[in-house]
DNA sequence: TTTAAATATATGCTTATGCGTATATCAATA
DNA sequence: TATTGATATACGCATAAGCATATATTTAAA
């Protein structure tokens, strides 16, 4: 991870809303994700498995879902920068509106 | 100026530089920061055009000089991140010798 | 072992991005 | 006003990015 890949990341709407999602709540799986954005599962399949192949991301399977989560491992730069991204984005109407969708979500798959 | 314009604005590497540069610097004209990326013309130009027409810098022409400076007036939620982006590159190869290039430049324009 | 739900990937397509080269514009000066 | 240095833009091109749709894979449960 560098500095540029990680502002590529974050370059996309549909990115930046999966992790400053997953920055907030810790660790979300697909089908949460893609309640929460309201978009199709391949799409936010393919951005999650970009995230995860730049190192952003993690990913762990739980039964029949995969939950992704931010790598805690990352360089120290990068985590003043996610928590910069998710401030700047927190008072949007969109965040809220992903956080509420995700919340309203019916049959959501509880966590360990 | 939205959270993801600006990530797309420091997506590229050219970009991040010249950003970064303006950030530690405060007023650049063309040829300085050509002259410190040792890079062409015209594509210093363009990606200055592109991050003038975002509304992340401002330009100032004096006399032959054209000088670029991060916008003052930016959104509140984008100082920061520009702070930490500065953070990250900062101890870079790449990042020293930009200033270092610049710094040694011949012929520098003085500044007002 | 068939089915269904969750997730991932492949395909074909369109558009966006970045580049080098050439050229245009602008300002200062001879 | 001709010339020079600084900057901007136009053009043609190659590649990357993002998308919708269809399909494959994996897991759990019937």
């Amino acid at each position: 991870m560098s500095p540029v890949l990680l502002f590529k990341c974050l370059s996309d709407d549909t990115r930046l809303r999966c992790v400053t999602l997953l920055q907030k709540q810790g660790k979300l799986c697909v089908c949460e994700l893609t309640a929460a954005l309201e978009l199709s599962q391949p799409k936010i399949s393919r951005h999650l498995a970009s995230l995860r192949q730049c190192g952003l991301l993690l990913d762990s399977r739980e039964g029949q879902w995969v939950y992704y989560r931010i790598n805690p491992n990352l360089p120290d730069w990068a985590f003043p920068l996610l928590d910069n991204a998710l401030m700047a984005v927190e008072h949007s109407t969109v965040f809220h509106q992903d956080l509420e969708r995700l919340q309203n979500m019916e049959c959501r798959p509880e966590m360990a």
